[in-house]
DNA sequence: CATCTATATTGACAGACATCTATATTCGTA
DNA sequence: TACGAATATAGATGTCTGTCAATATAGATG
């Protein structure tokens, strides 16, 4: 979660962006939201020309950085949309928006 | 501006997100963010252990994506916030925190 | 249990990025 | 105009990242 103290915050938020600062996986966040439902692995995979190692290794940077989630059935592998670590990024990001001492 | 069509938007919200996936450019955002008068650039330097060059290097990319922008007084060059562009960044995250078709 | 399917891990490699030193540019000032 | 200070650019270099092929792991099913 982002809302935590000074450093461990500036690193979660600095670890968002990184995982965001993709053109994949920021297509892979989108595919993801679009998605009423959470989303097979072998789904977004179809959606990508690019190796099936490739996409779990980008599907990894999205949950190591919370932004995204993982839940197993059978032998498949279904992600969505951390809402709440999303949220925070954007709260966070907001307030560079704005005007110095603004709480809100 | 972020707020364009599609590929383009896709692009810029890209390019914003690098531009903040680094330690030390989130800082230069938070310092520049914190500072209620536009920030030189030999301020910005003395906050950071890093070479003239280097410095320059990541303020270059943080205006390449809109983040911050510059204005020269005399031999001197003063960084400010692009509140709008971080805002529009905010709004997009943001929307990938919300269920699937709610606009607001 | 053997095998198939879905996903993850490993190792290799090319391209991108951060950093530095050296140098160029631009502006103010003597 | 010549010099000094602030910033930018260029080139070199080590490190990180994205990608793939090969392989491992885990679960389903015959």
């Amino acid at each position: 979660m982002i809302n935590t103290p000074d450093v461990a915050q500036h690193d979660a938020l600095v670890a968002c962006c990184k995982a965001l600062a993709s053109p994949i996986r920021m297509s892979m966040v989108r595919l993801i939201h679009a998605s009423n439902e959470p989303l097979c692995a072998c789904d977004i995979e179809q959606s990508f020309d690019l190796s099936q190692p490739t996409i779990s290794h980008h599907l990894r940077i999205l949950r190591d950085a919370g932004i995204i989630a993982a839940t197993a059935r059978g032998t498949n592998v279904y992600f969505h949309i951390e809402r709440a670590q999303l949220m925070a990024l954007a709260c966070c990001i907001e307030q560079f928006a704005q005007p110095n001492g603004v709480s809100a």
